[in-house]
DNA sequence: TTGTAAGCGTTATCAC
DNA sequence: GTGATAACGCTTACAA
């Protein structure tokens, strides 16, 4: 690393002033041809490149967006492999849209709820951030927003008055059980995530109002509840076989990581998937169609997530005043084998 | 969004010093208790955050850390779902320690190698750089890190003169052959990634290291390449089965995802895994302890790749000088049912 | 202990 | 077209 080059070096270099240098850095017209040439040879030769923090100073804007996730922490190794894939893929939708505009994309993860200080910090090093819902307590939130424009995503219903993109958790779990309800099963139960997921409530509740629909008693409460961990997947089932003889004819599970870790505890206690228990998941996770039987699930499109949360992003940048945006992207049903189905994709 | 707050209102508000209102923020001591409690008292009420364009350019640190990865990239939609999974690890690893210095991590892809426009304006916005190997041509990386501290980490082997961090590549897939050797196959085929991924290349050579050092004719070149995701796979079986009668009786693939798509081909071709062929892998995925059969495989500590790359970032921010580092991570062979081996983990 | 003032490297507004 | 020069908001000697 050789000495920060400035753009007084460059200027003298080329024997302009800085403001000539910064007008052909921003490829603005105004500037003579040779003035420009002979400043795009010394910033070639030289590899000058801005300096981020004055720019930012100057033009009150980083180029940088800010992602917090309450998923990426420290949790047991592979114990949530299949969740981190969740955050991976939004930020990959958000690094796409963000770079067609030459932004970049930063990534922040909250462990605990305590950790106000360090997000509201974050603000200072973005010129938007995408908090997804739970990372953070609503008042922290309200703070934070309060600062530096906010979205919230993978919020189970619109939040306050901030900017959000979720998807149609309710009627992606609604979808899955009417299907299971064609297969002829007459009784449904529902493996919930933890309570505090309002995806999860959303979930259970698509649940219920197609049971509703289809003329039976929705139950109140989940027959069981995971942490959306294959773990717990595992021990919500087995909790499920002590408080009854056998399980239900079907099975609509909170999420992907549940079923399947539902699925091995069920086959290790006698039970088959689909042929005596059919089983439904939530993600459409990669892991999903290679596991025995392929699970049958609800897809949500991750990337446009992070796409659409860089879009509100950059808009409510651009507009502080705009009219608060709630962004809702379909689900959709991937019909494979948990569910009885006889095809599938593999 | 109210209108953004400066140091000045909140010293004007403290009845302060700008300097003080620094001061207090930073923890300093030289400041009275009564001082320091009036600007706290300001900043908790006020929800003032500084701004970190002006910070950092006062301090010349951002507090910002780079990722530059090559695989983020827009592939079509679930191909590489499973590579994916790499650099998502090693994201956490390193939000994880950039977490405990108070720093953030700032993420970029490289689609292609033209991209260096956009990644040497990276530079712009942190203070230094992890770049996967890979993602950029030497010729880049080295004018990147004229320009701002730059470690990188996947490499095959040591790449020029910069701090890098890698995992056993080499060792691993030696383990992983020697141990089908073990098993008593003689033949034993490699299918490869893409010839230009060093990590690729050398694990290859580990291979015919195992081969030679067992008295078997290490062949020069791999039996087949991929590009490193399950279609690749399948396609270097089928090509295999085209050049040759019947597979040999063990394969040791580049990497899970190759592997998992080969698993497949076999079995729709009618050689079962392992009793036909048996087959490694390497990554140790989670996906590879949920195929059909569970994938013997080389896993490597994805996070601490991550977390060595910040540890070793932050040391070469402090000392420009400091003498270069090569970290070099080991990996470890994770026996299941692809490679014949009876037992194993679900 | 506290405040003043000089950078930090850009951008952007004006005169020229 | 081009070049001074005043912000931008903060840190940090240095002075008081």
């Amino acid at each position: 690393v050789s000495k920060r080059l400035t753009i007084y070096e460059v200027a003298r270099e080329a024997g302009v002033s800085i403001a000539s240098v910064s007008r052909v850095m921003h490829g603005r017209d105004g500037v003579s041809g040779e003035t420009r040439e002979r400043v795009e040879r010394v910033i070639e030769r030289s590899g000058y490149v801005v300096n981020g923090a004055a720019r930012g100073l100057a033009q009150r804007r980083l180029g940088v967006l800010g992602f917090v996730f309450c998923d990426l922490d420290e949790a047991e190794p592979g114990a949530d492999a299949v969740t981190s894939f969740y955050s991976h893929e939004v930020v990959r939708g958000a690094e796409r849209a963000a770079r067609r505009v030459g932004d970049a994309v930063l990534l922040a993860a909250t462990h605990s709820l305590s950790e106000r200080r360090r997000v509201l910090a974050l603000a200072a090093k973005v010129d938007g951030l995408a908090v997804m819902a739970g990372s953070l307590s609503p008042a922290d939130l309200e703070r934070l927003a309060d600062r530096v424009p906010v979205v919230s995503f993978a919020a189970g219903r619109p939040p306050g008055d901030l900017d959000s993109v979720r998807v149609e958790n309710f009627e992606g779990a609604r979808t899955a059980t009417r299907h299971l309800l064609e297969h002829g099963y007459a009784e449904i139960g529902f493996i919930a995530g933890p309570s505090r997921s309002a995806e999860g409530r959303a979930r259970f509740n698509g649940y219920r109002r197609a049971l509703a629909d289809a003329g039976f008693d929705a139950p109140t409460a989940p027959l069981e509840r995971g942490d959306f961990t294959e773990n717990g997947g595992e021990h919500a089932v087995v909790q499920m076989l002590r408080e009854r003889e056998r399980p239900p004819r079907a099975l609509v599970i909170g999420n992907d990581q549940m079923a399947v870790g539902a699925i091995g505890a069920l086959g290790a206690r006698g039970f088959g998937v689909p042929d005596d228990v059919a089983v439904t998941g939530f993600d459409d996770v990669p892991l999903a169609g290679h596991v025995q039987p392929a699970l049958t699930t609800v897809h949500q499109p991750l990337r446009r997530i992070g796409e659409e949360c860089t879009r509100l992003l950059l808009h409510r940048i651009e507009h502080t005043d705009a009219v608060r945006t709630a962004v809702v992207l379909p689900t959709e049903l991937v019909v494979r084998r948990s569910c009885g189905c006889g095809g599938g994709a593999a």
